[in-house]
DNA sequence: GATAATCTGTTGTTTTTACAACGCAAAGGA
DNA sequence: TCCTTTGCGTTGTAAAAACAACAGATTATC
């Protein structure tokens, strides 16, 4: 792992992965788990779909783009992923027989790629930072699985309002109160429920008009519990 | 952890996290994590929401719900949980401050209640078991993590159509060809997609009269991708 | 084999959503 | 200040989905 040093600023401060790492720590950890850098050329593939997952990347520098191609040639992007940004750790991690989708240099990049069965292997060196790297690692995938029911509670509703309520219950929820702000803007929000924004906007207003809640801009009031006959 | 003998085949044979354990394995990483049984009555709280989450919880006998409240008081079962059935292990090792659910003992049950700190922490003697427990929790999270990503990929489309062709272009994948047969039947697969039973069924008669599919029952085949001038 | 139960497809009606176009207000820059 | 940009709400129309009710087919049960 040598010519590494440039790129730990990013990966101390910008990847999750490494939480709570000096470089001294980032330094060991690299050679105990034999982690390689790659280069790769705009528009090549980091992964291919169908491989064997098994590999994390992250990204050093340039960007990465994860795609998906369906049954027809459509390609689609799901996410895209900047320097500090981890990917695939999720298919690396559950050792999917077929990767679904692909990941797509979408600059000239530099990826750190690094094998997901060493970080759950007894530490050979037995090397403290093997535990932390667990620790971040399993944080990731929960937090990664507690985002992900909540949205797809959200978004499994039938009807917009019902989507609504069930965000903005939420984020009461957590606010843990009946006001609360919202991070997101209209569209941002309407893109979140996968609902068309002009629509969403009118439903707020019904649901405003028949007393369901109370906004402005970004902050919201829903009214306690009625206590109907 | 005395009296737990009995429960050992159900652990064994039906719960993920124990997966590749043997009943010797088994007895020392359930003295080595100190982990505490319980028994709940009928209709008692095994987690309160809001609480911090902490505690991996697994059914040993009876049934667990998972519930969710939402703001005006609704209670709505998520999941039932029956014997080696895993639950909260999300949030437990997301740490979440406000646990968003409850779980309620739906009969008498006796519960395995895991600290998920202790499951990260080095082993203070070095059981070797804890590296395969870590190595299955991994494996449980990652897995749900795919599955969840899959489903919300589906599920966000804005037409019935839409999400028809992404699952079974997803299924025409992972048969690797495309003739498959699918695990659902029509309300189980309307289920899946939060869409109509009825309204799905009319889709996918619409879509095979159009040419985009051919079914049988749970055998579907789609027609290679159409190169239109 | 007969009957009941379940699964699936069909149709018509009502409700909801997507889409497109526009107006207004707030924020930011020249 | 003027002008542009951006975010938000409104409206009308066409498309789509939910809903309900039913008929045919398949499977299970006796």
């Amino acid at each position: 792992m040598k010519n590494m040093e440039e790129f730990f600023p990013i990966l101390l401060r910008n990847c999750p992965l490494f939480a709570g790492f000096d470089e001294a720590d980032l330094r060991a950890l690299l050679m105990c788990l034999s982690a390689v850098r790659k280069h790769f050329e705009k528009n090549t593939f980091v992964f291919v779909m169908d491989e064997r997952a098994g590999l994390v990347g992250i990204v050093l520098s340039g960007a990465v783009h994860v795609v998906r191609e369906d049954f027809w040639g459509g390609r689609e992007i799901l996410t895209r992923v900047e320097p500090g940004g981890l990917f695939g750790e999720a298919f690396a991690c559950a050792g999917v027989e077929k990767l679904p989708v692909s990941a797509v240099a979408d600059e000239e990049s530099h990826v750190l790629l690094l094998d997901c069965q060493r970080f759950l292997k007894p530490c050979p060196s037995a090397c403290t930072f093997h535990h932390k790297l667990i620790k971040n690692l399993t944080h990731i995938l929960a937090r990664k699985n507690v985002m992900l029911t909540q949205k797809l509670e959200c978004v499994t509703r039938r009807t917009t309002r019902e989507k609504l309520l069930c965000y903005l219950s939420e984020r009461a929820r957590l606010a843990g109160g009946r006001a609360f702000d919202i991070p997101f803007d209209r569209q941002e929000l309407a893109d979140y429920l996968s609902v068309d924004r002009s629509a969403m906007s009118a439903e707020l207003s019904k649901m405003r008009t028949k007393g369901l809640l109370r906004y402005h801009r970004n902050h919201f009031e829903l009214p306690g519990a009625k206590h109907e006959p």
